[in-house]
DNA sequence: CCGATTCGGATTGTATACAATGTTGTGTCG
DNA sequence: CGACACAACATTGTATACAATCCGAATCGG
């Protein structure tokens, strides 16, 4: 009798599978999409796929070069500069508000996505893991309940999954892990205080996991070409 | 011999045709965007009107809602205040650090920005003095030189522009030409502190000069159907 | 032998045609 | 007379066909 959900639009739906792909860098940076191949993994018309390509560009996922086709989008140094700079204005006031308003349940669902993003972890899904990581920072952001920002956070953080794919440098494995767990017992603790100073630490740690020093976003296509 | 501009497409050419109505006022709150009718205005085809609706209502300028059309966007309440949040998080930093790297090249041309918005508003064309009001804040935010940010705020710059057509109350004809002038000479004096603060004044006297009380977003449509 | 040029294939950009859905007006039944 | 049901219309959603553009390879000329 009631259909509360009208039903994901069909470009949406293939928007987040293809963002979900680029998260987990199962899509790397520079590997083109052809609009007629993914049109056919769909089975869909090309008009569907050019709206999920076109929603992706504006997230900065996907870059639009016009009559040459949709590549996964290679963040230069800069923006990479950029992207973090941006989350280090907005994640930790988002911390705080998150942990001004925490309730039980916010809590249990916090350390529901840190197990998930542990078992990933030890199942060697290291994509799934990195997405999960990005998970755990919207659930903050959802929990500061402030939409807005988070949209925006959700745009930052899905462009850090391909800074990540092709400026990470540490090879620690559970570098993430330890941060997260600090955050959590913050929130747990309702201090809000702690929470704004462990994420702000937390945006530089991994800022300084990244190799910046350069790269002119050739190498990255060049690496997919003769790697596949 | 160069076409150093490959040539804005023509969807994105329209949707800010659009764009700067709604900025300006032209296009109100709740207007309908049928597509053929827009298609005929542009001699386009509704392809692609589709894509720069699409791209409008990414930027949450315009409501799409399946089946049934695109609408100029009605923020709620509770999404101007989101809003306006989002840009006291954002824009304040982003006058301190524009404060620190202002050149007399951009003071100049802050300076006129200042001067058109004074003739505008001479000239009594309300509209394009708020369009030219946005305007200042995103100079301020190239100024910082940070192009991702700069992004956010020009999208809450628009979506401002929308909360003031529906929630304005004051009608005070120079309410920010004072914060305006205030923060030029902040800028001119390369005062990193004083501009912050008086960005940050400035948001919250634009947001207490909205009567955000109530609407369900039902009255504003009633209103348009009565009134106009 | 090397470089510029042109032709062919492939891919995207746009328009149009058709299908699906929502809305509105009318007619009938209670 | 009012409410519900149905049908005609209008608008959007999707697929397909055609045009424009770009890239690469083969060819021609130096």
């Amino acid at each position: 009798m009631n259909d509360p959900l009208p039903a994901a639009p069909m470009p949406d739906t293939i928007a987040n599978d293809l963002a979900l792909a680029i998260h987990e860098h199962r899509l790397m940076p520079g590997t083109k999409l052809s609009e007629e191949e993914l049109g056919e993994i769909y089975g869909v018309s090309r008009t569907i796929i050019r709206a999920a390509l076109q929603r992706l560009a504006h997230d900065r996922l996907v870059e639009l070069k016009r009559n040459r086709g949709a590549y996964v989008a290679q963040p230069t140094v800069r923006e990479a500069r950029e992207v973090f700079e941006a989350r280090a204005l907005l994640e930790p006031r988002t911390a705080r508000s998150a942990a001004e308003r925490i309730t039980e349940d916010d809590l249990a669902a916090l350390q529901r996505h840190i197990d998930e993003e542990h078992a990933a972890i030890d199942d060697g899904e290291a994509g799934r893991a990195l997405f999960l990581s990005g998970q755990f920072h919207l659930e903050i952001a959802r929990i500061a309940d402030q939409a807005t920002i988070t949209e925006f956070i959700t745009q930052l953080v899905a462009r850090s999954s391909l800074i990540i794919a092709l400026y990470w440098h540490r090879r620690g494995a559970l570098c993430e892990s330890h941060a997260h767990h600090a955050l959590m017992r913050a929130f747990a603790e309702r201090d809000a205080d702690l929470a704004e100073e462990l994420m702000k630490n937390h945006l530089l740690d991994l800022l300084s996991s990244l190799d910046l020093r350069n790269r002119t976003s050739a190498p990255a296509s060049l690496r997919e070409a003769l790697g596949a």
